[in-house]
RNA sequence: GCGCCCGUAGCUCAAUUUGGCAGAGCAGGGGACUCUUAAUCCCAAGGUUGAAGGUUCGAGUCCUUCCGGGCGCACCA
């Protein structure tokens, strides 16, 4: 080991990591791999207290098992020996004895820390004290551990190693566990209600030469090959209408954007959005229909429409509440607002809400501005917040009856954004002047206006289908199913800064 | 980006108010113990107090800068 390649491992100080280290050669030279193949599982420990349910104590099953898991918890009595083992579903306590497993083998068995892989074969029984137990008869290695686990009692508390160990979080921490499951759950839900009405689900590009389909700053890459500077995509809108322009009436796509913007509670750089498009529809149809997805989808994750956020009752039971949004602004403010109020009128009454308007603001974007400022954070049951100012929704299709409006409309509940949807814009004349209006928005300094896509122009030329379309922030609403504060409680890795100096 | 708060053993936390020997539980080591389950009992060990600098006879504690995190605001979904 003096030759100079040295196993950085060794090289720590750390005490704890010195032992297991030994103890792992010590396992090789018993001639004990401690790091198997496989093993050969005959039951997971959830079957086990399932089928066992009713063994009264004492008792003995007389089946043999095989089982395997994590060493959670050693409970050392000298001749006897109880342990917890962890696998996907749940724990089972085991028992080596002395008499069960003889002498040298009970010694290999004292030589298992917590935190190791064990295979375990032997008779179900269950506890004086009522503990439904394996007497091990035989136990391998499986993966020796070579670092603590957390401590078993608190967990692990630190926010910071939490998310930076997630791995430690999901063994030590039910809860976070718990969390992730019903996301996993939330996602095949959302996919199986699409699925059986007829959607299907597509892969569009995640590398964009022009990012479009929302308003957001983009992350910058670059193709060396084709010396082609490339943005990892903020939103597949685009592309799905050129799928529904192709043909595909029913399209949808689950998976990741990604913006450039501040990270907070509410914001990961990625972060997961349903998109579908459903041709012939209109927004009226949109909102039904997410009316109906998210009471399934919420009922078959949660069982129940009525449940606690942070302290709060939250109630999804359709129908939800709906408001226009320019009504739900003018009694926000106090005065009937509309294309019709002047100008000069309109600064004046967002300054005195605290809204500062900015150049090239338009009264669409003043409304706009003074709806998220003082209506959205006040929203907490599921609202449908319909018809928004044409000026802030570049991609949507102008209102039947006013054209000041589009006809869309964003689902808000416990304050904050968690679906919008509109009946598409198809006429490829009016999109390519509203491009141009996003372009002179650029030009005033707006970073975040839409950019003009030709590309996408030259498709909806071609000719598109009345078509409605949604975007379902997931994140978020996985964060209200599990009571999440922050949106890194519902994302295994979230962002975080490199921890190294 | 700005403001406030936090960072002590592998983990969970004391000691900071008012500067005066850095402590416990769990985990780990040695010993006792064949139905325990946060096992119990005895013994020993474990620290660059996030980093660097400063004030002071003396700094975990006070000051400055930096790193990381949390919360709030701003931007956004």
């Amino acid at each position: 080991m003096d030759d100079g390649v040295q196993d950085p491992l060794l090289q720590e100080e750390n005490e704890l990591l010195k032992r297991r280290l030994e103890k792992l050669q010590a396992w090789r030279q018993k001639g004990i791999a401690p790091y198997a193949l496989r093993f050969d599982r005959t039951d997971s420990t959830a079957r086990l207290h399932e089928r066992f349910r009713d063994l009264p104590a004492g008792e003995d099953s007389g089946y043999r098992t095989s089982v395997a898991g994590r060493l959670m918890a050693l409970r050392r009595h000298g001749k006897a020996t109880f342990a917890d083992i962890m696998d996907a579903e749940g724990r089972i306590q085991i028992l080596a004895t002395l008499d069960g497993l003889g002498d040298p083998r009970y010694e290999d068995f004292l030589m298992l820390d917590i935190g190791d892989f064990v295979g375990v074969n032997g008779v179900v029984f269950r506890s004086k004290r009522g503990e439904l137990t394996v007497r091990v008869e035989q136990f391998s290695l499986l993966s020796k551990s070579l670092r603590p686990l957390p401590e078993k009692w608190h967990g692990l508390r630190d926010v910071e190693l939490r998310l930076r160990r997630r791995y430690l979080d999901l063994l030590v921490n039910p809860e976070t566990r718990e969390r992730m499951l019903i996301r996993s759950r939330v996602v095949k839900e959302l996919r199986r209600f699409l699925d059986e009405r007829g959607f299907l689900e597509v892969e569009t590009p995640m590398l964009h030469p022009i990012p479009g389909g929302a308003a957001a700053k983009p992350f910058k890459t670059y193709h060396n090959a084709l010396g082609q500077e490339l943005y990892l995509r903020i939103a597949p809108e685009l592309y799905l209408k050129r799928c529904v322009v192709g043909g595909l009436e029913k399209v949808y796509e689950l998976n990741r954007n990604f913006r450039n913007e501040g990270i907070s509670y509410k914001h990961n750089p990625e972060f997961t959005m349903l998109e579908f498009y459903w041709a012939y529809a209109d927004y009226n149809d949109l909102a039904s229909f997410l009316e109906d997805m998210l009471s399934e989808v919420i009922l078959k994750v949660k069982g129940e429409l009525v449940f606690p956020y942070q302290g709060r009752e939250l109630d999804f039971r359709p129908p939800w509440e709906r408001v226009r949004l320019l009504e739900a602004v003018s009694e926000a403010v106090g005065t009937r607002l509309g294309p019709d109020t002047p100008m000069e009128d309109m600064v004046v009454l967002a300054e005195r809400h605290g809204v500062s308007v900015e150049k090239g603001w338009g009264k669409g974007k003043v409304i706009a501005e003074l709806f998220e400022k003082l209506v959205e954070p006040e929203l907490w049951n599921p609202t449908l917040v319909m018809d928004y100012p044409k000026e802030v929704s570049p991609l949507a299709r102008e209102h039947r009856d006013n054209p000041f409006l589009v006809e869309r409309f964003e689902l808000i509940a416990a304050g904050r954004e968690l679906a919008n949807a509109f009946s598409e814009l198809i006429d490829p004349v009016d999109q390519r002047e509203r491009f141009l209006e996003q372009l002179r928005m650029r030009e005033r300094g707006d970073e975040e206006a839409h950019r003009l896509d030709h590309d996408f122009l030259l498709a909806l030329e071609y000719g598109m289908p009345p078509t409605g379309g949604l975007g379902l922030g997931v994140d978020r609403l996985v964060m209200l199913l599990t009571d999440a504060h922050s949106i890194r409680e519902v994302i295994l890795f979230p962002h975080l800064r490199p921890e190294e100096v």
